[in-house]
Parts: C-alpha cells; structure tokens; sequence
DNA sequence: TTCTAAAATGAACAAATATTCATTAAAATT
DNA sequence: AATTTTAATGAATATTTGTTCATTTTAGAA
C-alpha cells in the first residue's frame, strides 16, 4: 500500500503561491498549476475537492502561519521601546521573507473566491501591534492625542511600502536604512 | 449614419470598474461585464479588440487620469508647508474619491495582463512628491539625513492605509483626524 | 515474489468564457 | 422618403479551463 504524501500539498501550495506572484490570482489554472508543482492535473484532485478549496486552504494555512510571526521573540518584560522595535521588525522582515504569502492574501482578500468569516480573520492581524501600542501610551511614551489605530497605521503603512520597494528591487534595504526607517516611525508616535 | 457613441466606451470602463472592486479581476467576465454596462456582449468588441485590450485602455486612462490630480492646486509661490499639505491632501482625497480606480491599477499592476512598459509609468506617478521633499530640504524644513524615497514612502504608505480604511468603513476620517494625520507625516519627515 | 490498495496519470468530458457574424435597428445622407 | 452606412444585437462557435475516471504505477503487506 502506498501512502498518502502529505509532502505533496505543501508542493502544490508552494506551487500555487509562485504562480500568483508572477501572474496574479486571475493567472492561476489548474493545468499551470498542476505544471508547476510537477505533476498531472488530476492528482490536484485527490489533495483537494475543488481549485476553489485549494485556495481557501493556502489563504487559511498562510494566514494562521503569518499571524503566529508576528510576536515571535516579543517579550513583556524587556523595556518598551526594544518590545516596540522588535514587533516592528517582524512585520517589516515577515513582508520581506514572505513576501510571495503577503501578496496572495491580498489579492485573495479581493477575489470572487472569499467568503464573509475569511475577511475577518485578516483583522486579527492587528491585534499584537495594537497591544503594544497601548503599553506605549500607558508608560508615556507614545502621544496620547491620537488614537491606537491612526497609530498603528501610520507605522504599518510604512512598513509595508518599505517592504514592497525592497522586494521589487527599487529602493533596496540595508541595516543603515532599516534603523532610520524605525527611527522615523518613531519620530511619528512619540510623545 | 449613426455616429460611434464615444461615450459608450467610458460606459464599459465604468462597469468594468465597479466589477472589479467587488469581485477583483478575475471576476471579470465579458457577459458580466456587458451586463453591468447595459448592452451585448458583441457591442463590447465594437469598442476593443479583446478584452486584454480593453483592460488595457482602463488601466492606460485612470493612469493619466490620476497623475493629473495629484499637483492640482499647488503653486510653487506658497510657502512649504502649505504646498506640502496641498500635495499630500491631493493623494489622500485621490486615493479616497477615486479608490475603485487605485485598487484596479494595483491589481492589474500585478496581473497576467500587464507589460513592461506599462510598469513604468507606475513609477512616475511619485514624481510630485518627490519634488515637494527635495524642496522642503533646500528650504531646510526636512530632515536631511534620510534620502528622498524613504520619506516618500513613509508619507505614500501612511496615506494608503488612511484612505483604505476610511473607503472600507475600518476608520472613518473627518476633518479633525486628517489634521492630525498631517501632523503625525509632519513629525515623521521634519527636520 | 505475488498480491493488494492507494496514488498518480492524462485523455476525455463538462462547464465557463471569449469571440464572431449574420441579422436588425438606428441615424445620417441623398 | 428612400438609401446608405454604421452601431447594436445575441445566438452560434471557438477556446480555454475545471473536473472526472478508466487505467497504470507504486509501495508496502502477505
């Protein structure tokens, strides 16, 4: 008896998610699909039900990955500003590293293929930064005339043109680049 | 003679739009599309060749259209920080009247439809920014120690999550919370 | 080695979608 | 009013793409 390569829907979401970077959601098709993770079409088929499934499984499974990154390393009891620094980072270096996951969860976001409980999940992605954010205001470091979320976007906005500039290889980062890039986050909250 | 109704092609591209924020690009369908803008499927083909051509017009048109909007208003002869405001102001509202339109050019920027070239002109879209820091440098109201592209993005990037939101229903802007968005961009690239 | 059950295949089929074209309707010209 | 020219139509056709399934291959069990 042969057994089930559970290895092989690993292969065809890696797959999935090259095709999406390089042609967009509208690019992807079973056959392309089945092509790139070499393999023939049917056999899509025994790892999952529908091309529609496929999706929502990468979406879901990148979605849970991604969420866990974020305060990885964080701890409550280092000093505001190094916790801060270090969430930042994450977001900045998980856009970076996983940038090819970061564009497929946006373009599925806007897809025909989302459902109304998926769109609320991607805002469970705010919560960590969110949380740091009131430590900040709490211990008097962050300005308290503007609320949590204006905050958060501020950083997060910029965060994330960032990472998108380095990947496409147009304004490219270094160590010396990313400490001025938190240091004007900074300068954007601070008390 | 019956006369080509020009207007009937904008006719398209407004349909074309408003099925595409609601269902992304790969909700496209000629039937859908015909549908949505009051005619034949065949009419469609009177207009553009194919239907990668006339996505192709859409995208070419908005381009002009917005790069248009964003210097609107600004005179050199006004002191800085108003001119500044000015530009910023322009992306923002941009960004928020016109956001059916923004969301199209990104995801037809990262679509199977889309040409060397055609990325191209994307970029020149920062140019009235980038204009607006090297000034505000020469005139010594901006931080020199960080180059031009990073401050761009940290306004660009701050801007696009305020009018996402806002468009979203997320975080609702009023005049109030706009001055003090300015102010936050403000503290962020000052010298 | 032989047997067995599951995985993998890919051509065949079904469904969806883009495009064409013979025909009709409408406007301009005579 | 008759004629001509072009726009508009939408059913028919072509093409692309998702899905199925009879057959083959493979890996472990007997």
């Amino acid at each position: 008896m042969r057994t089930k390569d559970t290895n092989k829907a690993d292969l065809i979401f890696k797959a999935g998610l090259a095709l999406i970077t390089k042609e967009g959601i509208a690019g992807v098709t079973m056959s392309k699909l089945a092509a790139k993770a070499g393999m023939a079409t049917g056999t899509l088929y025994i790892y999952f039900r529908s091309k529609e499934t496929l999706l929502r499984k990468l979406y879901e499974k990148l979605n849970r990955e991604s969420s866990a990154r974020f305060m990885k390393g964080y701890d409550t009891r280092q000093p505001f500003a190094a916790g801060l620094k270090r969430v930042w980072l994450n977001y900045l270096n998980h856009r970076i590293t996983h940038h090819d996951e970061s564009v497929f969860l946006e373009q599925y976001y806007r897809s025909p293929y989302i459902s109304a409980d998926e769109l609320q999940i991607a805002e469970s992605m705010k919560a960590p930064v969110h949380q740091m954010i009131r430590r900040g205001k709490e211990e008097q470091f962050i300005r308290e005339d503007v609320d949590d979320e204006m905050l958060f976007l501020a950083m997060l906005g910029f965060i994330r043109e960032l990472a998108d500039e380095h990947v496409s290889g147009v304004y490219v980062l270094d160590e010396a680049r990313i400490e001025k890039a938190f240091q004007i986050s900074w300068e954007a909250i601070k008390r």
